[in-house]
DNA sequence: AGGTCGACCTGGCAGC
DNA sequence: TGCTGCCAGGTCGACC
């Protein structure tokens, strides 16, 4: 999906352009991306005023009279705002319509129908808002809350950035990202770094998202803004996508490699 | 309990 | 114009 800056992009997007706005109709074109019965799903929706637009680690969250609309982009995801009179451009990849009050729209498309949409009365009813873990860029998230939740683990520390558990919202673009930053080997075991790297790797994990949401995101095929647009961050990734070219700091080339399934890029000479 | 791996889907692209 | 295999911003459940 979308990560965190991709999310927070979007947020901020939807919140000049939803907010006060009655969704007044729900038309699903493939219901296997809710994630509750569908009539329910429908039924709970239409009628509800949108009071506000939040995001928890990669989760945006429509706030209702009561309830909330939970939206998981996962790897494909998008959320489209279509303006009042603008034409509605609903693609093949178009599986929910929501007609919202002033003639305005609102897309969700997804092109592998990961996304998970759901209505709750609760946040904790989704699987995955219950057990998420400390928001990045909260100033509740210290070098010390970090260190607590890499404390004993024995994983590779690129495997435990991607878990939402321990810190919400990192992927695996700004997973790499950060570690390069931060100097630190995707391959260490998270239990090995010293606090001196801990403290450098915190320092990192708010760096890359901060200047992500700055750049709208990174788009490699998928990703689009809440106004369809693609970021821009893919123009200053380090290492991401970048193998066999040279590393920016050193010049030797960064290498990928597969670590619990998923592309790691990394730099040998800098990151150690 | 913590760690690993397959499953869920569609589609673009490279190579033959 | 195929076809095959690999790749893709994520999460969850089953297994050891």
């Amino acid at each position: 999906m979308p990560e965190l800056p991709e999310v927070e992009t979007i947020r901020r997007d939807l919140a000049k352009t939803i907010t006060g706005l009655r969704i007044e109709s729900v038309f699903l074109r493939d219901a296997r991306v809710v994630r509750m019965p569908p009539e329910e799903f429908v039924r709970r929706l239409e009628g509800q005023l949108i009071l506000a637009v939040h995001r928890r680690g990669k989760a945006l969250l429509l706030e209702l009279d009561g309830l909330w609309f939970v939206i998981q982009l996962m790897m494909t995801g998008q959320v489209v705002y279509v303006a009042p009179g603008q034409k509605a451009a609903a693609v093949k990849e178009t599986k929910a319509v929501f007609g919202l009050s002033k003639g305005a729209t609102l897309l969700y498309n997804d092109q592998r129908l990961f996304g998970r949409l759901m209505v709750v009365s609760r946040l904790e009813e989704s699987g995955y808002l219950k057990v998420i873990g400390p928001e990045p860029l909260e100033p509740g998230f210290t070098s010390e809350v970090l260190a607590s939740q890499l404390r004993g683990r024995n994983v590779a520390i690129k495997t435990l950035l991607l878990d939402h558990k321990v810190v919400a919202g990192i992927g695996n673009i700004y997973a790499s990202e950060i570690l390069f930053r931060a100097g630190i080997s995707p391959k260490r075991k998270a239990k090995r770094l010293k606090t001196r790297e801990i403290t450098r790797l915190h320092q990192a994990i708010k760096d890359v998202l901060r200047e992500a949401v700055r750049m709208r995101g990174t788009s490699l095929r998928n990703y689009r803004d809440g106004r369809g647009m693609p970021g821009r961050y893919l123009r200053v990734v380090r290492v991401y996508g970048r193998d066999g070219q040279p590393c920016l700091e050193c010049g030797e080339p960064v290498k990928r490699f597969v670590q619990a399934q998923r592309s790691t890029y990394f730099c040998s000479q800098c990151q150690k």
